[in-house]
RNA sequence: GCGAAAGUGGCGGAAUUGGUAGACGCGCUGGAUUUAGGUUCCAGUGGGGUAACCCGUGGGGGUUCGAGUCCCCCCCUUCGCACCA
C-alpha cells in the first residue's frame, strides 16, 4: 500500500516493485454536500487572502450544464456530464473509463480492450500525471446512440477519463474542445462542427482543421438549432432532452467527497464495527474513542491492525453476534481540521467540545503556510460546519483571519531538516538574546513572503537594539519637560510622519517596513539628541519621539523596549500597558508642500509651494523654474497635468 | 497539463490609489578613532557619462501626459493538484 508520491514511474521507490491499483472499500465524507455553501462562505472571508480565496473557488470548480444519458445498445444507458450542450450535435464518439462496468464487460470479448484496461491497473491517476500523459484509447465495439437523432456513435475506452471522476464517461465533441481533437485526430475519427463564430464565411470542416473551435458562437448543422448563439442553443437542447427523457439541468463540482480511510496504523482509527448481518455500525458512544494497541509489530505490507485478534474481534452493537472492527485509520487532516476547537476545550473528558468552544471562536487570526491553501483549509472549514451543524460551534467559518506564512530559505532552497540545512534560533537567542531573533525574523521580509536567511543580517539586526539601548541612555540625560520650538516643529512633523507609517503597516501586516520607520526614527532621533546640547528645547521632543519609538517596538522586540521604559520612568506602568500611539494630526500639518516637476513624464525639477497653492499656482511656478524653460525650448506647453499635492507634468 | 503566486541594485527588500524607482538594512569603498584586529562614528554606493544628460523593475509588444504597478504574448522560480501532511 502506497502513497501516490511513494510511487516513482510506476514503481515503489524503495523497493522497485512494479505498483498497481486495485479497488478497495473506503470511507469518505460527503464534503460534496457542502460545495455550495463553502464556495458560497468564500465571498464572507474578507480577512483571507485573495489569491487563496481563488484557489479554492477554483478547487470547488462549480459549474451549471447539463446530464445526458445515451442508449447503449443491449447494454444499461451511458451518463455523462456537459457544460457545452449546444455541442450536443457534434458528438461524434463517447469516452469511458477503462475500469467503468461497461468497458470491463465489453474486455472480455475484445482483447485489445482487454489488454488497454489491464494496462491502465499501472497507470498513474494523479490529476498532474493524467493531464500531462499522452491521451491513448481503444474502440469497445459498443454502440451508443445519439439522444436526439438516434445515430450510432462508438463508444472508446480512454486513459484520461476516470470512473471516481464524474461519472466515468464523458461525451466527445472534437470539433469543439482541444482534448478530444488532439484524440480524433489520432484515430482518425470524424469531426462535426456545429458551433461557428458570428460571420463565419469559410466551410465548417476549415474552422477546425488546425485546432478545435471552443469557444461560443451560432448553431449550425444542428437541425431545428441551427442559427441559434451558443447560450440559447443551450438551454433549448437541454429542454428537448428533457423532453424525452434524456437529460436535465445540472451543476457539477470538480470538488470530490474526502477519503478519509488510510490502510495504516499510526492514525485515529475509524470508530465502525462491520457486521456480516447488519453491516456498518458506528461504535457506540460510550466505547469511544476507540484506542489502537500500543505493541503492534510493523508488517511488510498492509496494516498490522489486521493481524490483532484481540482488537478486531467485536460484537456487533445491533445484533450481538461477532463482527469485526474497521482496521481502516483516519487521514491525519482528519484531526487538523478541528484541533483549534479542542483547544478551547483541552481538558474535557466527557465531551468534543463544550460552550468555552463556542465562546472564543472562530479563530480570530490563523496563520499557516501557502501550501495549505486548498486541502486543510477547505477541509477545515468543511469541519467547522459539520461542527455546527452538530451545535458544537456557532460559526459557519474556523478562521476570520488568515495570514500565509513564507517558509525560510537558506542559500536559496527551503530549510528542512532533511536537507540539513537548519538554523536554530536558539544559537541566536544564546548569542545575540531573543529580541535579536525576533527582530531579524520580522525584517527580513513581510511575512507571506519567504525568508532568505543570513548571518550578516543577524549581526546588522544587534547592531540596531545596540543603537536604540545608546540613545534610551542619552535621552535620559536629556531635559523631558517644556515645548518644542522653533526648527523642532520641522523635526516633529518628520517623527510624526514616520509614526503614522509605521501604525499603517502594523494594520497591514507589513512588519518589515514597521522596522524600516523605526530605524528611521532613531536615526532622526539621535541626530536631535546630539543637538539638544546646543538647543536644549530639543529635549521634550526627544522623549516624545522615544517614548512613541518604543511603544512601536514593543511587540516586536519586548525586552528591550520593556527594560527603557521602565528604566526611563516613561510611564506609569509597564509598557505592555501603555496607550497604542498615533501620529499627531497637528504635527503633520504642512504650511509648504515640495511638488515634483515633470517635462515630457521625466523628472526635472521640484519647486516648494505654499500648501494652500491652487493648481494655476503651481503651474505657474513650474513653468517659471529654470529647468522647466530649459526643457521647454521656449516652446508654449502643449498640455499640463497637475496631481494635487504630489506633482505636476508638463507635455511640450 | 491545470489552478495560484512571484521575478526590482552585489544581497534581503521598499514604493497605500497609475504619479520622484531603489526607503530601511546587509555588503562594499574611502575617511576618523584605535598599538593592531574588532567595535563605534562620518561620507559614498543602480549602470554609463567630465557634464548636460542617457539607460534601467525577467523578455517582447500595447494603453496613458505618466507604467515596477493596467492589458496581451513569452521565459523562469515557488506552491497546490485530492494517499506527503
Amino acid at each position: 500500500m502506497l502513497a501516490n508520491e511513494q510511487v516513482v514511474d510506476g514503481r515503489c521507490w524503495r523497493c522497485d516493485t512494479p505498483v498497481e491499483r486495485r479497488e478497495i472499500p473506503q470511507w469518505f465524507l460527503r464534503i460534496t454536500a457542502y460545495a455550495d455553501e463553502l464556495l458560497a462562505g468564500l465571498d464572507r472571508l474578507p480577512g483571507w487572502p485573495e489569491r487563496v480565496l481563488t484557489m479554492q473557488r477554483n478547487w470547488i470548480g462549480r459549474s451549471e450544464g447539463a446530464e445526458i444519458q445515451f442508449a447503449v445498445d443491449g447494454r444499461e444507458p451511458l451518463r455523462v456530464f456537459t457544460t457545452r450542450a449546444d455541442t450536443l450535435m457534434g458528438v461524434t464518439y463517447l469516452a469511458i473509463a477503462a475500469e467503468h462496468p461497461l468497458a470491463l464487460a465489453a474486455a472480455a470479448s475484445r482483447p485489445d480492450l482487454a489488454r488497454f484496461v489491464e494496462e491502465s491497473r499501472i497507470a498513474q491517476t494523479a490529476e498532474a500525471a493524467l493531464e500531462s500523459m499522452d491521451k491513448r484509447g481503444v474502440d469497445t465495439g459498443l454502440c451508443a446512440r445519439h439522444p436526439l437523432t438516434g445515430e450510432p456513435i462508438p463508444v472508446f475506452a480512454a486513459n484520461f477519463v476516470l470512473m471516481a471522476y464524474g461519472e466515468g464517461a464523458v461525451m466527445a465533441v472534437p470539433a469543439h474542445d482541444e482534448r478530444d481533437h488532439a484524440f480524433a485526430r489520432r484515430y482518425g475519427l470524424p469531426m462535426r462542427v456545429v458551433v461557428v463564430p458570428d460571420g463565419y464565411a469559410g466551410t465548417p470542416a476549415d474552422l477546425v482543421r488546425e485546432a478545435a473551435y471552443t469557444e461560443p458562437g451560432l448553431l449550425v448543422q444542428s437541425g431545428e438549432f441551427d442559427g441559434l448563439p451558443s447560450a440559447v442553443a443551450r438551454e433549448r437542447i437541454i429542454a428537448a432532452l428533457a423532453a424525452r427523457g434524456a437529460g436535465a439541468p445540472r451543476t457539477h463540482y470538480r470538488l470530490r467527497d474526502w477519503g478519509v480511510s488510510r490502510q495504516r496504523y499510526w492514525g485515529a482509527p475509524i470508530p465502525i464495527i462491520n457486521c456480516a448481518r447488519c453491516g456498518a455500525v458506528p461504535v457506540p458512544d460510550a466505547d469511544l474513542p476507540v484506542v489502537l494497541p500500543e505493541d503492534v509489530v510493523p508488517t511488510a505490507s498492509g496494516s498490522p491492525l489486521k493481524l490483532r485478534p484481540d482488537f478486531l474481534a467485536v460484537t456487533c452493537p445491533c445484533c450481538g453476534q461477532a463482527a469485526q472492527r474497521e482496521t481502516d485509520t483516519f487521514d491525519t487532516f482528519m484531526e487538523s481540521s478541528w484541533y483549534y476547537a479542542r483547544y478551547c476545550s483541552k481538558d474535557n473528558q466527557q465531551a468534543m467540545l463544550d460552550e468555552r468552544a463556542a465562546y472564543w471562536l472562530p479563530v480570530d487570526q490563523y496563520i499557516g503556510g501557502i501550501e495549505h491553501a486548498i486541502l486543510h483549509l477547505l477541509y477545515a472549514r468543511f469541519f467547522n460546519r459539520l461542527l455546527r451543524d452538530e451545535g458544537l460551534v456557532a460559526a459557519d467559518e474556523p478562521f476570520t483571519r488568515l495570514l500565509t506564512q513564507g517558509m525560510v530559505l537558506k542559500d536559496g532552497s527551503k530549510m528542512s531538516k532533511s536537507k540539513g540545512n537548519t538554523v536554530d534560533p536558539q544559537e541566536i537567542v544564546s548569542t545575540y538574546g531573543a529580541d535579536t531573533a525576533r527582530l531579524f525574523m520580522m525584517f527580513a521580509a513581510p511575512p507571506e513572503q519567504s525568508l532568505e536567511w543570513s548571518d550578516k543580517a543577524v549581526a546588522g539586526a544587534h547592531r540596531f537594539l545596540a543603537r536604540l539601548w545608546a540613545l534610551g541612555r542619552a535621552v535620559g540625560a536629556l531635559e523631558r519637560h517644556g515645548e518644542a520650538q522653533g526648527a523642532g516643529r520641522t523635526v516633529r512633523r518628520e517623527i510624526h510622519k514616520l509614526v503614522d507609517q509605521a501604525v499603517r503597516d502594523y494594520e497591514r501586516y507589513h512588519f518589515n517596513t514597521v522596522i524600516a520607520s523605526c530605524m528611521s526614527l532613531v536615526n532622526v532621533l539621535q541626530k536631535t539628541a546630539e543637538e539638544a546640547a546646543a538647543e536644549p528645547s530639543a529635549g521634550p521632543l526627544v522623549w516624545e519621539g522615544f517614548s512613541i519609538l518604543l511603544r512601536l517596538l514593543a511587540p516586536i522586540v519586548p525586552h528591550i523596549t520593556h527594560a527603557l521604559w521602565r528604566d526611563l520612568g516613561m510611564g506609569e506602568g509597564p509598557i505592555i500597558d501603555a496607550p497604542w500611539p498615533a501620529a499627531d494630526p497637528a504635527a503633520l500639518r504642512q504650511d509648504e508642500i515640495t511638488i515634483v516637476v515633470q517635462v515630457n513624464g521625466r523628472r526635472r525639477s521640484e519647486i516648494t509651494v505654499p500648501a494652500s497653492a491652487t493648481s494655476a499656482d503651481v503651474e505657474a511656478a513650474a513653468l517659471a523654474d529654470a529647468g522647466v524653460q530649459r526643457h521647454l525650448d521656449g516652446q508654449p506647453p502643449r498640455k499640463v497635468v497637475v496631481v494635487p499635492g504630489r506633482l505636476i507634468n508638463i507635455v511640450r
